[in-house]
DNA sequence: TCCCAGGGGCATC
DNA sequence: GATGCCCATGGG
């Protein structure tokens, strides 16, 4: 039976570290999009029209779900969520087995150790997002975040808390490039982001319709029509909403410091370069830039 | 002050 | 298809 909203619990997959996941979603950001304890994250969650506000924490090997606020949901549709927030689903094995092989990564295994790929599952509010972070330094990025869905976001109050969802496409169309400008967006991000949003609203672009293409260039190429997504931020979408494990932010500077650091490429490096670091783990190719983004920072 | 940031569009050759 | 320029602003 599809119980609506209580409780529930979610079983651990080996190679989980609810710690490790909660220090990246935290990592001395100001992310509006949701709130971290020591223990816990509590976290809006999207499903269609409703909005219902969860927190997750760890009880006796098992994440536990809590219903906190906004609508009531399906529970199997609230599963799907945390699942993929935490992409719960993958097998994390034969991407370890790859790392511990390399003499300069092997590292990343015992000290990033249960890491999982934090997921937007929201396709909109993932492009919005890497959009948003272009070209600009992360804690502006999420500065930019914060205004945008403090001004369009749905609201759900919780103890003393105003958590909020990140707007839906009808609601960012309704913004303009003028109110987005004193929130200093360019004008540049302001018009992409608006024009993403009428592209969902006009059903030129959803996530199914994504899911249905039989290739990752597909999508690429699907994504990279829309004005103001490139290739970095194309891939960075399928990264982070639709767990594309084989996406690479091609061009991504943090990537490039990361290789450089640890396997001393050029901080411009060539595609052939990139090739031969991640040739031996296709397949994984988006842990590892999951992990290699992970050794930017120190803990 | 200068250079860089989890880029992308566009013109030009 | 490669290269150069512009966009905009916080952070170091």
């Amino acid at each position: 039976m599809n119980k609506l909203a209580p409780d529930f619990l979610l079983p651990i997959p080996p190679i989980f570290s609810f710690r490790e996941c909660l220090w990246f979603l935290d990592r001395n950001y100001d992310d509006i999009m949701h709130r971290v304890t020591e223990t816990s994250v509590t976290k809006p969650f999207r499903v269609g029209k409703k909005v219902a506000l969860l927190e997750i924490s760890e009880e006796e090997g098992k994440l536990l779900v809590q219903f906190r606020g906004g609508d009531l949901v399906e529970e199997n549709d609230l599963r799907e969520q945390v699942i993929a927030l935490f992409d719960l689903g993958a097998n994390l094995a034969p991407f370890y087995e790859r790392l511990k092989a390399d003499d300069e990564l092997a590292f990343m295994a015992k000290e990033f150790f249960g890491l999982r790929l934090i997921g937007i599952p929201d396709l909109f509010e993932a492009i919005c997002w890497s959009i948003i972070g272009q070209q600009i330094n992360l804690s502006f990025a999420y500065s930019l975040k914060r205004r945008i869905v403090e001004l369009a976001g749905e609201k759900i109050t919780y103890d003393d808390h105003v958590f909020h969802a990140f707007p839906t496409p009808a609601r960012v169309v309704a913004l303009t490039v003028e109110q987005l400008r004193p929130l200093q967006f360019s004008g540049r991000k302001a018009e992409y982001l608006i024009g993403v949003a009428n592209a969902f609203e006009s059903g030129e672009i959803s996530k199914a319709q994504l899911l249905a293409l039989p290739t990752t260039e597909a999508m690429v190429q699907r994504l990279t029509s829309l004005r103001g997504v490139g290739e970095w931020t194309a891939h960075y979408s399928l990264m982070k909403s639709l767990k594309v494990p084989t996406s690479v932010p091609y061009g991504d500077v943090g990537l490039y410091n990361a290789l450089a650091a640890l396997k001393k490429l050029p901080k411009r490096p060539s595609r052939t370069e990139l090739a031969s670091v991640f040739a031996p783990f296709q397949g994984h190719e988006a842990y590892l830039t999951l992990y290699l983004w992970r050794s930017l920072a120190v803990r």
